[in-house]
DNA sequence: CTGAAAGCGCTAACAG
DNA sequence: CTGTTAGCGCTTTCAG
């Protein structure tokens, strides 16, 4: 009260921002109640609650989630990383987490590393620094860096897009089994000269993953397994000119497994351009089961990934975890299923 | 020190992580100088930088970026909101914003609408209470609550996708102008029986305006404009579908001018699995130019739209404003481009 | 069911 | 260039 109060008031609010004090004052009651009213309702009066809910609309009270999270340490942010937005099956398994997710009333902080791991780590560390509640990945590999880091963290880690052992959690399918899976299409329908298509293995590596199952069962029926590996990222346009390479470079193919849906359904639509009969003169088989596939004539064999359900499943595991159920180191398997169209 | 001391120390920190202040320590400064030498490197001596990183690296730390966002009210996070996460074009979009925006040390909060706009003010609402850095949000409509809440938040707002006057900053293209483009092009080809084919236009109102270029051109040419909506979202199936709907019902119809590149497809190709002649039977013109519409024979005549660069150039823009160049209430014209296919 | 006090970990402000 | 001090706005703890 006396002018020589022993320091100036040093003043750093400069936001008008209503806070919750100020809401507490105008319901009459303490700031702890106004905070409790919003976020614990029935652990507070049927009066406290109405006159605390009445000043926050007629203020229009924006609760500060940064102080809140502060304070509490928990923020109800999900950390998702993932390599790429441009493949689409990325996009569809955020869109699987955020309908889950967004629902529970955790927000996505959403990071793309491009393929690159030591990206990923810095996305890592600034996500940790965010308080997020947990953390979606893509992959099961990652650098040494990170894996530190994530070792020492205390939340749930979520592994997705491949099956394995990981550091906590994981929801996907095993690409190996993928692979083989095609590849005994393949050689169940007759063909055997068949040559496998990717794009960018070493970034894709669960392409690769796919070739060796492919490899794998070509070798265990005598049969070679060569392996065209173009240097862009998978797309329509890519499909199309990897056809001549392909043929140029083994013209006895008979069959060509594609890495993915956009390489294969480039590849045929170019061929039938070519005047090229599918399956007789050349057959094609992709991996996704996008709806183009389905659409082309003839349809294209393809293998279908349920990655929105995957995106979904792994949000409710994790749900379920921050929920304090104690599930650690559990796996899913959301498999895949065999869509053999025309094209083969 | 006594035993007695008026307060028992109420203590909260549970948490193992390593703060500032034990880097601090550790390097022999202050905390503010330990802040200071990661924040603004330029305004510590050399000797106080080496050390303070050296603590950093050896105790791994990891800076708590709530903490820091709360006490400078500045978050570096920035608000990213869409409607819809299946149709690419957001994507495209989103893509070009991160791969900027994460560039100069910003993050995504990523929010989808579902096309709902109370859903989108709930978002809004969640994402102030970041307090985001910036808004980018798509399209120029918004509920009134959402309205009255940008109104008084003193950042940042990019709303994009389309053009005209919004609440701040603007980059787009005229959806309008682009339906008086393809519905030109359709009657200097030749056409006069056109069909324009929509999905969901309450939702997609921007495939509305689309069709109110196209109609105004067709009436200024004394034609009729009839418009076919389909009750499903844009996608392959739904334009295969709609093509025997519209035959039917407009059974003299030499043209249809789809809402986007999904649909026209889907119907391309179901005419060609149904033995029609393109564009000889029926013409097909789509928006946006997907790879998709370019690898189809006859390739898909559409309008092409600069996605990603529009998320660019949007990041771009709110980079710039947000290092304290006074843009205000800008507005940018990304364009379109008609590509003429085969398919007209 | 309600409240007082004490921080969460960091940085703005102000002085040296 | 460096440090002291005082918060940012909220929630935890502990006590009624």
């Amino acid at each position: 009260m006396s002018k020589d109060s022993p320091h100036a008031v040093k003043q750093r609010r400069r936001s008008d921002q209503v806070t919750l004090s100020q809401v507490a004052q105008a319901a009459g009651v303490s700031p702890i109640t106004a905070s409790r009213a919003l976020n614990h309702p029935d652990k507070v009066s049927n009066r406290a609650r109405r006159s605390v809910l009445e000043a926050v609309e007629r203020l229009g009270y924006v609760p500060n989630l940064v102080a809140g999270s502060l304070a509490s340490s928990r923020s109800r942010l999900i950390a998702v990383i993932v390599p790429s937005l441009v493949n689409t099956v990325f996009v569809e398994v955020i869109k699987g987490l955020q309908e889950t997710l967004e629902a529970e009333g955790y927000q996505i902080l959403l990071g793309n590393t491009d393929y690159d791991l030591d990206r990923e780590y810095q996305l890592v560390r600034t996500f940790l620094g965010w308080s997020c509640s947990a953390l979606v990945i893509a992959g099961l590999r990652h650098n040494k860096a990170c894996h530190t880091l994530l070792d020492n963290w205390d939340h749930p880690i979520m592994e997705v897009m491949e099956l394995g052992q990981g550091m906590d959690l994981n929801v996907g399918l095993s690409h190996v089994a993928a692979g083989r899976c095609m590849a005994t299409h393949l050689i169940d329908k007759g063909y055997r000269h068949i040559v496998y298509v990717g794009a960018l293995l070493s970034q894709d590596y669960r392409a690769g993953m796919r070739y060796e199952g492919h490899r794998a069962v070509l070798e265990a029926h005598g049969l070679r397994a060569p392996i065209v590996e173009l240097d862009t990222l998978g797309s329509l346009q890519a499909g199309a000119e990897s056809l001549a390479q392909v043929l140029a470079q083994y013209p006895n193919t008979q069959a060509i497994h594609f890495a993915n849906d956009d390489l294969a359904a480039g590849a045929l639509l170019a061929a039938q351009r070519q005047g090229l009969s599918i399956p007789r003169d050349i057959a094609i088989a992709g991996f996704n089961g996008l709806p183009l596939g389905q659409h082309v004539t003839p349809q294209l064999t393809t293998i279908l990934s349920p990655r929105e359900e995957m995106g979904r499943l792994a949000a409710t595991e994790l749900i379920r975890r921050l929920g304090g159920k104690s599930v650690y180191r559990r796996q899913h398997d959301v498999g895949f299923t065999l869509q053999a169209g025309g094209s083969t």
